[in-house]
DNA sequence: CTGAAAGCGCTAACAA
DNA sequence: TTGTTAGCGCTTTCAG
């Protein structure tokens, strides 16, 4: 492999010319030389060594991306975004780490990107304001905590990390009103038991709505525990365990919002197997809007976050932020969209 | 961050000994030594700069890879056992790449993996045999193939890469013998056009076995282009064109095996939209068992690859090779295994 | 058994 | 406008 030597001699130049042409400094150049650095490292297949200009500057041309897991679609289709707007805005790569929601494996990947020389992470993590955190924080690491609640510093009261969501309450709004709309009158709102920020906003987006429609007692959260909170699996069998639930429930809904699309599948799954039809008898609306759920029977209406938007601004703030290490943290809120499937159906008023 | 002459001084050594704990030549070192040595990296909480020890040995504690799109489940749950089998076996961390099948995407992830030091790449790609792969293996880019087909050099007759696959003519065995076994009289392989080496080998597998079992005049494989060939959504809107197709046939077969689960999938809807029932009337099974396949309703027996054996073996080729490149590709067939779910129903003989 | 020192490829003062 | 050079943190050879 040819280094930036090499390149320099056969351009016939130093190497400092060489370097400031890789790093934009070519204001001040002369238009032919630049010309001939350029053709040396075409000629040569010349790709600069990351390594040593990360010894050099302390940081590489990577962004860690922290998820739960990989294996759930809402986070591959956030890495498959994450991945397309480093590389083709930035120039940068995406280091994975699987964390299990695990202290322990969130700890040991940000230790690892320290040590690896990647100074700026996306993280996907509801405890974000754990110590692990801010140590990495203090070390230099810039991070960006998505979908999660922005972190206030106790003594400044400045916000500690860049946060990017979707607008929670707002989607938990959408998906009432659409049922509403669509004629249900006693709908309800199912989560899996443990409260994370986002999970709040859209049950209190949910029940705000409700009031506001006059439907404050028909509109209830049914609520049940997972075994694991990181994986589809577990929340396909919960949904599968709180269909039975609300098999049993003296006055059923006739119309729910799922915390997820992967609950929603569970619970479609799981009302089928007890007789209770969807959409005929019960309609569904999910939120993320994964990929799949334009692929089951019935296709599943659901709330849909602007992912590419996201993975955009989460990608620029981490960049801009590690250039510009003064730059505030600030909190960033997408508007969803309700994608309309089949999982809903209108019933006369 | 404390750096290693930090450790050497705390400990009242010099560097190179640090340096011995760091890479395990401790056997000729005196036990209090040592001891010195690895509280003062514990006091200074140190860890190795990576980027430092990269530049000195050429290469990174991490490993690429490559894949068409993490989107896709089965990817997606590669990636999981990939990142598992790295970090817990080696230390190693995994730099993730989606090519959306494109050579300028590969060709680009894999100049981008030497740059940054990595010197070891799981390829999931159907055109291993391009040569930018064989450049990027000139370059010193150790390379696994997961699910595609071994190379073979024209002059030296040797396998190029390691090549590490479920052996796909068993999985289309496998499939079409629980499907005769259940009393399938009339069976059909569904798959999308474009003939990879791994869809060959199954639709091999399934034709062989029919055949064995007397039924080779009722076996066939039915197959439709799909707009693009690293989606799910696109192998989706294939299945439920398929089913269209499937429909019209003046013989029906009563049990179908998909190349894919994401194909069954598809397959399932379209035909219930055109009120053919899965199973009662026609069985599916599909291959690959990504999870979302025992969410669905109904349930999709599929034949499953034991993907955390396969990444293991594949991180442990990679950095065996890495250290030692003399050693010889070689190529590594898995057994995969049935997973009997819904989607299969039994019928008399 | 331990230490001294060269150098991996690059950046960015600073000098010319 | 371009060149010279110190040094980023580490590994490894060679001396002691």
């Amino acid at each position: 492999m040819a280094n930036i030597r090499d390149v320099a001699s056969r351009a016939g130049v130093s190497v400092s010319s060489v370097s400031n042409v890789l790093n934009g400094r070519t204001d001040q150049m002369r238009q032919e030389t630049l010309v001939r650095i350029e053709n040396a490292m075409l000629e040569l297949n010349y790709h600069p060594n990351r390594a040593a200009q990360q010894l050099k500057t302390g940081h590489a041309k990577m962004i860690g991306l922290l998820v739960p897991s990989i294996v759930n679609p809402s986070f591959a289709a956030l890495a498959r975004e994450v991945d397309l707007a480093a590389k083709n805005n930035h120039g940068y790569r995406v280091l994975l780490g699987n964390t299990y929601r695990e202290e322990d494996e969130e700890q040991a990947f940000l230790t690892d990107l320290m040590s690896h020389g990647v100074r700026g992470v996306i993280v996907v993590s509801s405890s974000i304001e754990k110590s692990h955190f801010s140590e990495a924080a203090e070390n230099g690491l810039v991070m960006v905590n998505y979908d999660g609640s922005s972190v206030t510093d106790a003594e400044s009261n400045q916000i500690l990390y860049d946060s990017v969501s979707m607008d929670n309450r707002q989607a938990g709004r959408i998906a009432a009103q659409y049922l509403i709309d669509q004629g249900c009158r006693e709908i309800a709102f199912v989560t899996e038991t443990t409260r994370t920020i986002s999970r709040c906003h859209k049950i209190e987006g949910f029940l705000a709505l409700a009031a506001e429609k006059g439907m404050k007692t028909h509109a209830r959260v049914i609520e049940g525990k997972a075994t694991k909170a990181y994986g589809d699996t577990e929340m396909v069998e919960l949904g599968n365990q709180l269909a039975a639930t609300i098999g049993e429930l003296p006055l059923k809904p006739d119309g729910i919002v799922a915390i997820n699309d992967v609950l929603a599948i569970g619970l479609i799954a799981g009302l089928r197997s007890k007789g209770i039809r969807v959409p005929e008898d019960i309609s569904i609306v999910g939120i993320d809007n994964i990929s799949l759920s334009g692929l089951i029977t019935p296709a599943l209406t659901s709330v849909a976050p602007p992912l590419a938007d996201m993975a955009t601004i989460m990608v620029e703030r981490l960049i801009s932020r590690l250039n510009s290490p003064h730059i505030n943290a600030e909190e960033f809120l997408f508007t969803p969209t309700l994608v309309v499937r089949d999982s809903v159906i209108k019933r006369p008023g």
